[in-house]
DNA sequence: TAAAAATACTCCATAGGTATTTTAT
DNA sequence: ATAAAATACCTATGGAGTATTTTTA
């Protein structure tokens, strides 16, 4: 490699990244590149300098002496260089985005999914619309939305599957609920809802009683009712929130599918931040 | 082009020297690279900015409003990265280069070709012996310099062409020395100079007669003599100090021959630094 | 042994050089 | 007319992804 007396400051950024994290496959996550990028960036980096920055063992990333005078200036040059580009740099993609998700994907996918986009595309402003998959293909079709994340649905193959989740039993916890007969479900209301449907199915193909206490068209209904230890609900493994626990496959319950998750972008995209904010959805969310 | 929230440090300091330069052509001279290289690098910054920083016109290149904010910002990033490259980067090559070149080509060959050279490589410590071309082979050849700059000696072969420059008859301004018979000369002494071998030649060729009025090994002699309106030289066009002015081809002195400039490297060479100066230098008086 | 980082390998984008054209004075 | 900048074209380098191996608590 040739010795270049420039730093790359896309390399800083991950140099900062994973000093911060203290990891190299969540700062991967966290730039939206594979675990392997980073990996190459830091050696790059350190190679490039001819000291390592970042030492390696099982417990964490750290830095070293040189690691620690490059994190000072490489902050720097990070706070200078994203000052510069918001001062004077003309935001390349401009334009609104009108995403469709249900809001139990939202609650979980969101956050990390869209960290750092806001600042990557500060001319790209984002609207979510939360609504039950059924009802975002029909929204996205209207051109009420833009893209829609949605769960597969038998009847509409369109989208391209951008992850695949296991679905799991869950209850609130430390109660029994599981062994209750009928079994007492809190679910999405009737319709297309792949959750719904697996659940009634899965129990239907064991022969098992079922009453529904609950239907709610948000999640925080169906966590409510489930906190509450009223119900069993079928998510998600990601969507088990600290109020619930996943009822082991063990425990009786008849094994779940798992579900597919769809990015659908509007055929006649409004304009170029759609098909940006897709393709950077779909990197993130196939990382974590 | 893909937008990039990350800016290149090397195309800043490609804007830094374009600005500051007003030029170019300049800046490349000066970054070594051609002028098409600076063009399209900057081309790239105000892309990916999309914002133009620079002015072109026949005058120079000038700074847009855009610009002259950019200018502060990449200075002082341009400042950071120098600084934590002096501090924790480590000299990727390292070594001492001894260059061998005439005094003459010295004087005005170095201090540009060798601008930049101690900043980008301040692992390598250069050391300047300024010897007789015929000289210099020899040291070359006893290991007592690393490189030689010289002029084509008919006798040695080796090396290679980095410069072709033509040599002019020049005096002390305002005087007519090149009307006096013999004409008066100072030059570099006997043997294998190229100078002293074509202007004699070319008088010869021409039936011109001249006296010797100064030798010197030194192109500082020379300079004197021919300062105090003593005698007439033969030198290459860049050599021509304030105190001389170039004799035209239509004053009646005969026509003299390029001369090539070339560049010899040790056959086995201490050490990398070496093979990286020689590149540097050659890439360097290429241009100007 | 299991999670994290490094590596092998391939593909494609792009930066730079040479040669040429365009532009502006 | 001329000098400077831009462009066309080509090549080589190298960065990112996928799949796999190595490392180390």
């Amino acid at each position: 490699m040739v010795y270049n007396p420039d730093l790359d400051i896309n390399l800083l950024r991950a140099f900062v990244t994973v000093a911060e994290r203290k990891s190299f496959t969540l700062a991967a996550a966290r730039l939206n590149r594979t675990q392997s990028a980073v990996s190459m960036q830091l050696r790059r980096l350190e190679q490039n300098l001819g000291r390592t920055l970042i030492t390696r063992n099982r417990a964490g990333a750290g830095l070293t002496d040189s690691g620690r005078v490059m994190l000072e200036y490489a902050r720097q040059m990070l706070k200078l260089n994203d000052q510069v580009m918001a001062e004077i740099g003309d935001p390349r993609v401009k334009g609104r985005v009108r995403l469709g998700i249900p809001d139990d994907y939202a609650a979980y996918l969101l956050p990390s999914a869209l960290s750092g986009f806001a600042s990557l595309y500060p001319g790209i402003s984002l609207e979510v619309c939360c609504e039950l998959s059924v009802d975002l293909l029909r929204l996205l079709d209207e051109g009420e939305v833009d893209l829609a994340v949605t769960t597969r649905q038998p009847q509409s193959p369109g989208g391209v599957v951008i992850r695949r989740e296991q679905m799991v039993w869950a209850q609130a916890a430390g109660c029994g609920l599981h062994h209750e007969d009928p079994l007492p479900l809190a679910l999405f209301p009737d319709g297309v809802c792949v959750f719904r449907q697996s659940a009634l199915k899965a129990l239907k193909s064991c022969g098992r009683r079922w009453s529904l206490v609950c239907t709610s068209r948000g999640l925080a209904g169906i966590r409510a009712v489930v906190a509450s230890a009223m119900a069993v609900t079928v998510v998600t493994e990601n969507t088990v929130s600290a109020s619930m626990q996943i009822i082991k496959p063990d425990q009786g319950l008849p094994d779940l599918p798992q579900v597919d998750i769809c990015l659908h972008v509007s055929p006649n995209p409004a304009n170029e931040a759609v098909s940006v904010f897709a393709d950077y959805i779909s990197r993130s969310l196939k990382n974590c």
